[in-house]
DNA sequence: ATTACTAAATGGCGAGTAG
DNA sequence: TCTACTCGCCATTTAGTAA
């Protein structure tokens, strides 16, 4: 399947013409060709030139035995605006939206957090040093189990794991967020032990007290991704 | 008439679900609204979604009396690599190249580009001082009056006209290209005298020298333009 | 309210063919 | 050769309707 089967017959000619220069100047093409070219017949070939022409979408010329067709003003606009479109749809950001209620772990997260070798990790890789512990939040809105393996793929600050001989302590991927406005840091630890309901961030503030949070409020999560950073993080 | 029409119906919906933010997460969505915002019937909006679905486009998910539709990878993924397709068509500059035979004018090229104002304009616009004279090219190649109204319209690099007080002393746009390879500036002067089937380009170096040409040669023009600066240009 | 079936209408496609 | 017509066929659409 390809992305021609989302074009009209008519957009097919189209883009066709552009990708062989129509939008510069005229390209020699024969209904025979293009019939060959797009896969259908000739006629039906020489039908869409003719429509093409009667919408004012290219103008053709005959010069004894070679045709000549090249895209109109019209068309090339129509063309531009479709891909200013896809532009607009498929490159802004879109916000993905979390909604969880805070609840209080067993203190690993505090744990964790100081440990010298995660210090510098974060320190490194994220800018600031984290206020003791993370902020636990179990999720309750619309889709937000799929939302939180779409946002755990696309995490792509890795804190690496590192061992001190007794035992391995293991890595985790960032990504960077607002929570209720505030900038907030979501960290997707290797082996955790909550499940796939449960993110944690971390911040450079008490994130209770700076945002008045207290176990069973409601909190907001947002982060921006754009398409292409969804790609990477969805389901195959 | 609008780019939509240059999609299929399975494209519109696609489209439709991805500016409704789809692609990061499900859109509530019936197929009667379906219908009403495609201008389809609500029969064809049912057919639609089903076929998506069984195409592996879409996933759909019941909840009562609310209904949400989400894109799957892999539509993303025929989104994405139709909106690259366009990116490589409409923004890949093209080459706009016009053929010519060298001619003699009359002097006069040779009397503006030493005068003074003109001089200083061309140094600061266009970073050399050109060597006296313009070289001449009658356009022999096909589509090259249409292709040298084109470039009149995109050539953007404006030169001033000036007074001395007893004449006045029109104004230039120039556009730059390679000429035989050589690096030239067309010059489309304001009131000029020659017909539109003729070009006039200025060097820094004495372009019959260094590209050997004389009287009667042909030369090729390049000049890469893109899909935008193509749009400022093209006859409405 | 919905969705989605079936049947009838519409429209697009390609074979045959003329110019 | 080429383009483009007619016509029959199939695909897509809509209307009616059931669930």
């Amino acid at each position: 399947m390809s992305f021609k089967d989302l074009l009209s017959s008519k957009g097919r000619v189209l883009v066709y013409l552009a990708e062989r220069g129509g939008v510069a100047e005229s390209v020699e093409l024969s209904t025979v060709k293009l019939g060959r070219d797009l896969g259908i017949s000739q006629q039906s070939a020489s039908r869409l030139l003719i429509e093409l022409e009667s919408d004012g979408l290219i103008e053709r010329e005959d010069l004894g035995r070679v045709r000549r067709v090249r895209l109109t003003r019209k068309s090339v606009e129509l063309l531009l605006s479709m891909y200013a479109h896809f532009k607009e749809v498929l490159e802004k950001p879109t916000e993905l939206c979390l909604e969880g209620r805070v609840f209080t772990g067993l203190g690993e997260g505090a744990y964790y957090t100081q440990i010298p070798h995660y210090v510098r990790e974060f320190e490194r890789k994220l800018g600031f040093r984290p206020y003791p512990g993370t902020l636990n939040l179990r999720l309750v809105g619309r889709d937000d189990l799929l939302k939180r393996m779409i946002l755990e793929r696309a995490a792509d600050i890795v804190i690496e794991g590192f061992s001190d001989g007794v035992r391995a302590y293991g890595g985790a991927r960032c990504i960077r967020g607002r929570l209720n406005g505030e900038e907030v840091v979501v960290i997707f630890i290797e082996r955790t032990h909550y499940s796939k309901d449960v993110i944690e961030v971390i911040a450079p503030v008490c994130l209770r007290e700076k945002l008045g949070l207290s176990d069973g409020d409601k909190a907001i999560l947002r982060v921006r991704l754009t398409p292409t950073d969804l790609m990477r993080s969805r389901s195959p």
